[in-house]
RNA sequence: GCCCCAGUGGAGCAGCUAGGAGUGCUCAUCUCCCUGUCAAGGAGAAGGUCGCCGGUUCAAAUCCGGUCUGGGGCGCCA
């Protein structure tokens, strides 16, 4: 049907007869002579057709689907496109065939408008005829190609899990997919393959990873989807040295081959050092604005609010905003209630200007704090300041660590996308994290991992003693202020395994009922072993330079987990959910009020 | 569950702060003209219950309340 692709002509083709299917991206018509921009998946080529020889060229309209032979010329000098890779070339139309009409499509498929995305994502095979489109999913399949290529050759083996597997009641809410031969049960859509690849672990398989997708019932942002795709990977016969190591160069070899990019050495970072300068476990580190501890500053204070938080062993942080000292009181206070939202009880902004220094606290500043403030904080003269006080640490970390990361897009901090720098791309290690976190709410310990992340040896005793003591041997890859990649060394003891159900409060017959299979397993001689699951998703919209992950799925989910092209979810008949053994209980649309 | 932003001919925007006739811009669509454009150009035409419901007012795209949808965030996401 064709000879070559529209987007692959160069001059080399100049003079061969060559035969094109693609669509009319834009028509052109000068009357006598009518341009058509043809578009396949490769690009652009121009089309040149004379309606007086080929009188169906006036029919031709945007998005018809079209066939065209002719031969490939040179353009004459002057009206070569150095904006196309085609453009030194058109091709002279010898005969034109219309293979399908088109509607007017309901939105311009050109990178000039912004379109809305529920329309958009409503005549989704349109949208993703758009350059962009075309670009980012070619760029998913390159970068799931080398990651494949890589782990080919390091010996791991894909194997796929299953998609309807066992509930799991803790970590995110599950997709449940009722059973019909099993009355009032339930299979459930894999939140993460974790325990199959602990399973495969036990079963020999000592190198596995598997490009999967995985399903939480939990409300959606930029960077999360219902359903999404994970690089999920274990070994086993390591330690963390091992995962990081050969997890880091994959990233490296990924990147080399797709971006053409060497990256640097990944940082390590430990959580807590990562909270004190960044406020965040997922730092951006591609800018500063870095918290600084006014605690000693203000150690011996009188004003009354700072006095309180720290009697109450709280924490005292401020970010300096180099240059926005002269921000207007409206903005200021905009900060604010920024901070506000984030959770704190204030926020206290300080200016510093030629006439000196200006805050809502100043008066209740000694001239020693003064002095410290402005030298811990780093601050210069046109400077702002913003301090944050509470005496939870963790809500100072994230009010600032939020606001850090608000400012530095208001203020220009974030470097634009370069993906040929190096220097863009920057990823990180976070290590050293805590087992346990405080649920306030439940009054006990949760895991900040899951329940089968190993323990750093040497904090093990204060599972029973001090639990918020305990580190794990759990780890995340961030880039850019994304969380790439969480994983960990899992227990593979069984002893180990029942201090620290013990210690979140699971009692033996609880863990059983809920692990038991894993539990069984681990009786059977199971190897030390870890992974890691790095998003797909993620990876591929950071590389591609969007700020959504939408932008790299081909067909996504609205923020209300709609799917405005299919309709999902739907209704269904009552004799489909009547051989479910199912009877809604939601209201009829109009019997709400 | 909560906070913020948006909704105006087919698409993208302006108009809203300070109420006064659906006013404007870019693109698309249709008709006509045009042989070198490349987001072609020129002339003309058609196309809108200003998301929806209610309120205030002599008068609402504009002010107020509610609601829906889309987007960003908090909670949630082991």
């Amino acid at each position: 049907m064709r000879t070559n692709r529209a987007g692959d002509l160069r001059a080399e083709h100049i003079g061969s007869e060559v035969a094109l299917c693609g669509w009319v991206h834009t028509r052109r018509d000068h009357g006598g002579v009518i341009f058509i921009d043809l578009r396949d998946v490769a690009g652009l080529v121009q089309v040149v057709l004379d309606p007086g020889v080929l009188p169906l060229a006036e029919e031709l309209r945007s998005e018809f689907c079209i066939r065209v032979e002719g031969e490939v010329k040179a353009r004459k000098e002057g009206t070569v496109n150095p904006k196309l890779g085609t453009g030194e070339v058109e091709v002279g139309a010898g005969s034109v065939e219309i293979l399908s009409r088109s509607e007017t499509p309901p939105f311009q498929l050109d990178e000039y408008h912004e379109t809305d995305e529920q329309l958009r994502l409503k005549y989704r095979y349109l949208d993703l005829r758009r350059d962009s489109m075309q670009r980012n999913l070619k760029l998913r399949h390159e970068l799931i190609s080398a990651i494949r290529r890589f782990f080919d050759g390091e010996g791991f083996y894909e194997i796929e899990t299953p998609m309807l597997t066992r509930a799991t009641p803790e970590g995110a809410r599950d997709y449940l997919v009722p059973s019909r031969v099993h009355p009032g049960r339930f299979y459930a859509l894999p939140q993460s393959p974790q325990l199959f690849k602990q399973l495969l672990m036990v079963a020999g398989f000592d190198r596995y990873y598997q490009i999967v997708r995985c399903f939480r019932d939990e409300d959606l942002r930029a960077d999360r989807q219902p359903d999404f795709t994970q690089l999920d990977m274990e070994m086993s016969f390591v330690d963390q040295e091992d995962v990081l190591e050969v997890t880091e160069r994959m990233f490296k070899s990924v990147w080399k081959e797709v971006m053409g990019v060497e990256l640097a050495d990944f940082p390590r970072i430990p959580y807590s050092e990562s909270m004190e300068r960044y406020g965040s476990d997922k730092p951006d580190i591609r800018y500063g604005l870095e918290l600084t501890d006014l605690d000693e500053v203000f150690a011996a204070t009188e004003a009354r609010v700072f006095r309180s938080v720290l009697d109450d062993g709280g924490a005292i942080k401020a970010i300096t905003v180099p240059g926005q000292g002269g921000l207007p009181r409206k903005q200021l206070d905009a900060i604010v209630d920024d901070a506000k939202a984030l959770g704190a009880g204030g926020l206290v902004w300080v200016t510093l200007s030629s006439e000196g220094l200006r805050s809502p606290m100043d008066k209740f500043f000694s001239d020693a704090e003064r002095k410290g403030l402005v030298e811990t904080a780093a601050a210069s003269e046109g400077d702002l300041v913003l301090i944050v006080a509470d005496k939870r640490k963790n809500v100072v970390y994230k009010v600032l660590g939020g606001l850090r990361t608000r400012l530095a897009e208001r203020f220009g901090h974030v470097p634009a996308y370069e993906p040929e720098n190096p220097d863009y791309w920057k990823f990180a290690w976070i290590v050293d994290f805590p087992w346990f976190d405080w649920n306030e709410d439940e009054a006990r310990w949760d895991p900040i991992h899951h329940p089968f992340t190993g323990v750093v040896e040497d904090t093990a005793p204060f599972l029973e003693t001090d639990p918020e003591k305990v580190i794990s041997k759990s780890y995340d890859i961030t880039l850019n202020g994304w969380e790439l990649a969480s994983g960990s060394i899992r227990i593979h003891d069984r002893d180990m395994q029942s201090r620290v159900f013990k210690a979140l409060g699971i009692s033996d017959e609880e863990a059983n009922e809920k692990f038991g299979f894993l539990l069984d397993a681990f009786k059977f001689g199971a190897p030390p072993h870890g992974g890691i699951a790095p998003g797909i998703d993620r990876i591929v919209a950071l590389a591609a330079g969007e700020t959504n992950i939408r932008e790299v799925i081909a067909f996504p989910k609205t923020q209300t987990a709609f799917d405005p092209l299919t309709g999902a979810p739907s209704t269904v008949d009552e004799a489909q959910l009547k051989i479910l053994h199912l009877r809604s209980t939601a209201p009829s649309p109009d019997q709400e009020s």
